[in-house]
DNA sequence: CGTCCACGTCTAC
DNA sequence: TAGACCTGGACGG
């Protein structure tokens, strides 16, 4: 589930296990993949990154202390395939390399990622290929391991030597400020005449935002899903508005992290000061809330994956711990009894109470269930007609309409059974492992014959050759 | 077995 | 504003 909380633990577990890890050598690419070939190829080198919304930078270091035998060991390593290699962007453009090289000093380079519905970084043996690895970064020393990129859909992408997308505006994570005002000065733009929920979705404005955290962030402030965005978020009118707003008293509960979790040195400070945050007052009230929900929600996500060993934990239906983990964290997304419709983009939207005046005339439950854990599902009837008031809208979902004790009950249940739904949340399920404690994958995988598994389709063949580079 | 759905962009009418 | 890009799990017949 890669939003802005996920894409920011990603790069706070690359951080912690990268950092005493020296890499070297090419970075294999699995040809299936339709982004840029990576030429680079140097004795050693370090990881570090950074996130921003919903992208994330891998900064690669070259060593300083092995740059002098960089360019002979380069020369003679050079493989006749090197040449050959395509240099092509996602979208086709040639060189990008080159320009990057050019613009950038040949001792480091940067990849931007965008992780689009399942992308994820898993560190494993090396030997082990995860299925739908796309990029693997080796390190230098045995046992080897791999920082691979993976990606079930393969619709995450990277780009060698670019920074952050110019029609992304800031992380609703790390630059709160800027994002506020981002915002605070571009109330006028058209955008804004669409409804709040689809609004949320425009990473111009609401970067790091998905659709989990919308139906969160406006389930907790009880805006409806489509109330016009330039309704619900508008400037103050007087400094009389701000000053009745209860400013910083939101996210107090996110101090606390867990020595131990490989993210522990997470930074909580990332709560913004409010009394500095001077944007923030030229909103108004009622949009202040929402625009710091934008913030404090992801920050708790975060917050989550940090008290955590690893995010499998926080993803997992049974933590051992008796801790929440994510599932427990949402309470609108995907939750038994709660309504949700389809907006003009197509993406489900969850809510609660009335849908809002610019629903979609036609739009009906698009989820029919949700099944709670041990398969007692809360169905929700088909669209019987195809009324356009919130009224009608309201009697679409089974909960709501329902006499109380039916309605009692359906809670009862989903209470008792926390909802199982169809969100594994499965990304980084080995990824939190330290380089000390290998992953239970890769310890089955070091007691077999060492071979790794790539799942064949269309692209055996290359696939083949990947795999033996692999090997190498 | 077929259909629908999924944490997200992109681009072509 | 459709579709395209993808894989795979859940569910219904």
């Amino acid at each position: 589930m890669p939003e802005g909380p996920e894409l920011h633990l990603t790069s706070l577990f690359i951080n912690k296990t990268c950092k005493d890890l020296i890499f070297s050598g090419r970075i294999l690419k699995n040809p299936i993949h339709k982004c840029a070939d990576i030429d680079w190829d140097v004795p050693s080198y370090t990881i570090t990154s950074v996130s921003r919304g919903k992208e994330i930078i891998l900064q690669l270091k070259e060593c300083k202390d092995n740059r002098h035998n960089t360019e002979t060991e380069n020369v003679e390593n050079k493989k006749p395939t090197s040449k050959k290699r395509k240099n092509t962007t996602c979208n086709g453009e040639k060189s990008q390399l080159t320009k990057a090289r050019d613009s950038l000093s040949s001792s480091e380079l940067n990849i931007l990622f965008t992780f689009g519905m399942s992308g994820k970084f898993e560190l494993t043996s090396a030997n082990e290929c995860p299925k739908h690895s796309h990029l693997s970064f080796i390190t230098k020393k045995e046992p080897k391991r791999a920082l691979s990129f993976i990606d079930q859909r393969r619709f995450g992408k990277w780009y060698v030597g670019k920074s952050w997308s110019p029609d992304r505006g800031p992380c609703v994570i790390t630059e709160y400020e800027e994002f506020v005002k981002n915002l605070a000065n571009n109330l006028d733009d058209t955008v804004f005449k669409k409804p709040i929920c689809e609004v949320m979705l425009n990473q111009k404005y609401f970067n790091g935002i998905g659709n989990y955290l919308r139906a969160e962030i406006l389930y907790r402030c009880r805006i409806p899903p489509f109330e016009r965005a330039n309704t619900v978020l508008k400037l103050s009118k007087s400094n009389e508005d701000s000053e009745m707003t209860d400013v910083g008293n939101v996210g107090m509960q996110l101090k606390k992290t867990t020595a131990d979790s490989p993210v522990s040195h997470v930074k909580t400070d990332l709560l913004v000061d409010e009394q500095s945050n001077s944007h923030i007052h030229e909103l108004h009230p009622q949009s202040q809330e929402l625009v710091r929900l934008c913030h404090t929600l992801p920050l708790e996500v975060v917050q989550l994956g940090c008290t955590k060993y690893t995010l499998a934990d926080m993803y997992s239906e049974d933590n051992a711990d008796g801790s929440p983990g994510f599932n427990d964290w949402l309470q609108c997304y995907y939750k038994p009894g709660m309504k949700n419709m389809s907006d003009s983009n197509k993406r489900t939207i969850w809510f609660s109470g009335p849908a809002g005046p610019f629903a979609p005339t036609n739009s009906k439950p698009r989820i029919k269930s949700v099944k709670s854990k041990k398969g007692q599902s809360v169905k929700k009837p088909k669209d019987q007609s195809k009324k356009s008031t919130d009224e009608s809208r309201e009697s679409q979902c089974e909960i709501d309409s329902s006499p109380p004790e039916i309605k009692q009950e359906i809670q009862l249940k989903s209470d008792r059974k926390r909802s199982k739904s169809k969100i594994k949340r499965d990304i980084f399920q080995t990824a939190f492992k330290t380089d000390s404690e290998p992953t239970i994958k890769s310890r089955k995988c070091e007691k077999s014959n060492e071979t790794f598994e790539f799942k064949p389709d269309k692209a055996q063949l290359d696939m083949r050759k990947y795999q033996s580079m692999k090997k190498l």
